[in-house]
DNA sequence: GCGAAACATTGATTTAAATCAAAGTTCCGA
DNA sequence: TCGGAACTTTGATTTAAATCAATGTTTCGC
């Protein structure tokens, strides 16, 4: 487990991916001049990883920062007993670093879909943020994100019931994370199994599988396929989530 | 209860303070150069609030970034029904500011104990940050920090059991907030009431109590007061939180 | 030192979710 | 397109925690 090849699909030529990429405005590349952007991009790897890759295994001391461009990875941390819990999903715009403690990964990173990142040697990435304070505060910025999304998460699972918790993951993941397809924006992807999503929250399978079918049976979603959940009635989804609206935007870098 | 008071106990000098605060060199503070700690510390305000004071509270647009440097906080979020969930507990070296969303504070500060803190003027603090590379850096470890802390939180939430939840709970409390007295060290301070122990591991106090009983009559822990646990038997609690170890140490900010 | 309020424990009962078990889907490679 | 593996749903039963209810304990102002 420990020595599992990492799965590198390939390299992705890098000028054309920043030209292409939509973090370029977005994410802390906006951060930089132009000047400080071609060394950093000198610097950058732009690597697609294969679904169901580990990226960052936990006790990893890797020595990359990674930022998610496309695609859906989750976060998860492995108990003395080999119990599973994931801990959170990162999207576009996402760090993957935070995950880096003092001593090595807490938690292990792991592909749902394709995806592709930047990764950043990690010492080239600390003396740039050093001799560049914009940088350092807009990785701040993002830091302060992720623990705004992690309380998120906590008070997700402070909730008692299963319908609860489920209600607001659907809201919270479909505001933060989903890729909307069709016309309508309420249809979300959810590619993870339903394993995942249990143990997200806490739960298992079969309560997860009971409450869709709760959900679908009141008429508040639907499931047109078993990777996508239409959700057809906001109010009453957050309602049971006890949420007045979604989580605060994650609203870039505009320092 | 929006325009409650914050009741500030007192200002504390600064002078004073400084020479004497633990934090000066575990904290940000050290980040700084003389110069430019002097120049902060002319824009500090010191000052001590009592048991039970609101600091900041949910939806405050707080224009201030305040540090930690004596006592116990609590930090929690009202649900739309009214309910509370404590998400965190800030002590001495703490960061209260990451409860800043782009909107307000996501959640309420109040104190468990007395508690000191020091402040800084938003405004200034970031211009201090966008000046002083340093200064940005240390911040963002504080907030890797904080991040991996919620991690902690998070898995401690998924565990399904109450002995487990709880275990994981003293375990992860006596080795980050608490204050120990006596000789032995595994003797902690509990300052907070059952209900926000329950309130914290998303139980009621019913089973927070029973858990108590049920390690004191297992030999595990003993309640020598109603605000002190020791624990006596720490690779059992260990085991029945199937954790290998404590978190990983907030090891300050040599860069 | 008294008495009320806040806090904590214990007990009985109910309830929701876990568990155990089986059947029904979807997906994907041969 | 067939067939098996992975995943999902549904059902029956058990179990642990919530709830309801009462009692016990500490704290603190008077």
């Amino acid at each position: 487990m420990a020595n599992r090849p990492k799965n590198v699909c390939h390299l992705v030529n890098k000028d054309e991916h920043c030209e292409n990429c939509a973090m370029r405005q977005l994410s802390v590349c906006s951060a930089l001049s132009e000047e400080a952007f071609e060394i950093i991009r000198d610097a950058a790897t732009v690597s697609t990883y294969q679904k169901g890759s580990t990226i960052v295994e936990q006790g990893d001391d890797f020595d990359h920062v990674y930022f998610v461009s496309e695609g859906l990875i989750e976060l998860y941390r492995i108990f003395a007993d080999g119990q599973r819990r994931i801990t959170g999903f990162l999207g576009p715009g996402d760090l993957l670093s935070g995950v880096k403690s003092r001593d090595g990964a807490y938690c292990t990173a792991r592909t749902i879909t394709e995806v592709r990142v930047c990764a950043f040697p990690r010492k080239m990435f600390v003396d740039m943020m050093l001799n560049h304070s914009q940088l350092s505060y807009a990785m701040l910025l993002t830091a302060t994100d992720e623990i705004e999304a992690q309380n998120d998460h906590i008070v997700l699972l402070g909730r008692n019931r299963t319908i609860e918790r489920l209600a607001a993951f659907l809201l919270i993941f479909s505001h933060r994370w989903a890729v909307k397809e069709g016309h309508s924006d309420q249809v979300i992807n959810l590619p993870m199994p339903r394993s995942d999503i249990a143990d997200y929250l806490g739960l298992t399978i079969e309560s997860v599988s009971r409450g869709f079918t709760t959900f679908k049976n009141a008429g508040l979603i639907s499931l047109p396929a078993r990777d996508k959940v239409s959700l057809d009635n906001l109010p009453a989804l957050f309602e049971i989530a006890k949420m007045d609206d979604f989580p605060s935007k994650r609203t870039g870098f505009g320092l």
